[in-house]
DNA sequence: ACGATTCATTGACACGTGTAAGCGAGGGTC
DNA sequence: GACCCTCGCTTACACGTGTCAATGAATCGT
């Protein structure tokens, strides 16, 4: 309680040489006791000592001193799209948060804030991350790639449709997604197939490959619709469809489904007698309107499965398989086709 | 091209030593040219020089040093929860973590785990955050917060329903919306009313603000009803609402109320006649199911005024109001009602 | 021509941590 | 009693950065 003059300074925080001092000790000893090092001896009476005087200042250790120090991090970066992301990846990104926090990593969120490939880089690597996972919203570079891994990143980890040199690709190819809705339309009879493609800006990462996906597959036969996630846009578009010409929609999504189904219904039109309707994601809420939506249904790893698979590639960078097919989509028949 | 032998080394990462090397200058100099220093003068010859040898190094500025040599650092920490938060509170979060990086602050998500409060401030101190942002699923003492202000929070926020001694609290008050809902079914007449509490671990924290919310207004007509977030349990729900003597039910949220009212629709109830229903958010899938939902909307702030809000923390800890109220709701009669 | 000023650059320290190497004391062994 | 362990702890350095104070060179004023 000593009356000291110092009102303004908002209190030091503590550092380990404040606690040594406080134990009697060395600063060292205090790193071995609170690190539990093994390979050194301190005796019980010590240990005490420093953990005593440790709670008692209320010492907590750096971290960024301590990975300066370790000359590596536990951060696992984690660009962030400012996307509309469907609920489905939105519940796997989480899990995959979760999971790695589990397996003590400390997760950083980057918005990549229309950078380019080169400077998102940069500003990555500054982090000194020991992993990047890329859902592909920015296109890296081979030469991206080896600053990063130049910056101390053990693994880098591109998510999007494409791989890219020097990193490990868990491809997570949603034109499959495409594929499966298209060849589920084809097989029972539709040749004319729509396919909305959100208007939101971001989201051709995953649409794209969606529509390319059902063009490889329906060919001629795939009109892309471009469509707004509101009801008047739905509206604008069921208003024409008539016009249009086709006997099957696939809607890019569950939800994109759900807006253009209500909006083609209260047009009058016959679902799936006059238009069929797919969706994708198995969004349960897909299953409360009627006719129930059929749908493609995305098997995603867990977030457990992703996490142990971006531990290994950290523990032994090179044991790893380079590539790696994640997804796989079926299609489920409900009412709507 | 050296053909000297190496092989297994990484390729250590380039320091600003190196790039002060290779540019014939000190590393002061470097540090100077790279932060655009104003107070000391380089000349353009040398200017260039170091910065054709930064390029061509591919330096980058190691993070944790110049935070530890700082003393600060422009990391806000985000606990995430892994709770199934709905898609308006997604949306919410990822807007505010994309402000916040447009005002240069690193966003870190930092998983709570089931840790107690004093685990948790002490994890998140380590990485001496200058502000930490809770939503409230740890419930922080003011010990807890004095710690986190110690290891160099300049705010610490929390968005529960309670305020903590020592943070600035931004109430995002969910009783509010109870309140209005209960208060929407009473006005027109229902005096039995049903409120869903789902079952999903970690939503009590909105759900039961909400609950006691409709309790302030309708008191004793309220009865909680636990249903989880599948199409079964809905079921199961409906299957014995006659027996329930309920006239009306408040969802919880429209993904909940959806799904009870499709079940309750198969079970042949009618709706609003038999009884009415009431869900939260405003979502725009509620709008699609017929009858159309009525519902509480809710006007959360923007990202980018919670984000200026946390800026303004940060530079004035003093200047900003200690409590402040941030969401605001209204009923929304559709058809449900 | 010589001290006074400006200009461009550098040397040196501090930030907080982990750990290899060293060191004194105590206790055995011959 | 000289020797060598082992035990318990400390001294000293390194990690990469920013910045204050100092230094030398060049320019200026008279």
């Amino acid at each position: 309680m000593s009356q000291s003059s110092k009102p303004p300074q908002p209190a030091p925080v503590p550092t380990s040489a404040d606690v040594a001092r406080l134990a009697g000790v060395s600063r060292a000893t205090v790193s071995y006791v609170l690190n539990n090092a093994e390979a050194v001896r301190i005796s019980e009476p010590t240990r005490r000592k420093v953990r005593r005087a440790a709670e008692e200042l209320g010492y907590v250790p750096h971290a960024a001193a301590r990975s300066l120090r370790a000359g590596h991090t536990r951060i696992v970066l984690l660009p962030t799209s400012h996307v509309p992301i469907g609920p489905l990846y939105s519940a796997f990104l989480n899990e995959l948060q979760w999971s790695l926090r589990r397996l003590d990593y400390t997760v950083v969120q980057y918005g990549s804030l229309g950078l380019s490939g080169d400077e998102a880089a940069r500003a990555w690597a500054e982090l000194r991350p020991v992993a990047v996972i890329s859902l592909g919203e920015i296109t890296l570079s081979a030469h991206n790639v080896a600053t990063l891994k130049r910056a101390g990143a053990r693994a880098v980890i591109t998510m999007g449709p494409v791989g890219v040199p020097g990193a490990h690709a868990l491809v997570m190819d949603q034109s499959e997604v495409g594929a499966r809705a298209a060849a589920h339309l084809v097989e029972r009879g539709h040749r004319r197939i729509g396919v909305v493609v959100p208007q939101e800006e971001g989201l051709e990462l995953f649409s794209t490959p969606r529509l390319e996906g059902a063009r490889s597959v329906a060919g001629a036969g795939i009109e892309a619709l471009p469509m707004a996630y509101s009801e008047e846009s739905a509206a604008a578009l069921a208003a024409r469809w008539r016009s249009l010409g086709l006997d099957a929609v696939f809607a890019y999504n569950d939800e994109y489904a759900m807006l253009l189904m209500r909006a083609l219904l209260d047009e009058g039109l016959r679902i799936p007698g006059d238009v069929a309707v797919m969706g994708a994601d198995d969004l349960l809420i897909g299953r409360l309107l009627r006719p129930r939506l059929s749908t493609v249904q995305i098997e995603l790893p867990t977030g457990d499965h992703l996490a142990e698979l971006v531990d290994r590639a950290v523990r032994e960078p090179s044991e790893i398989t380079q590539r790696q097919d994640l997804i796989s989509a079926v299609a489920v028949r409900r009412e709507s086709t």
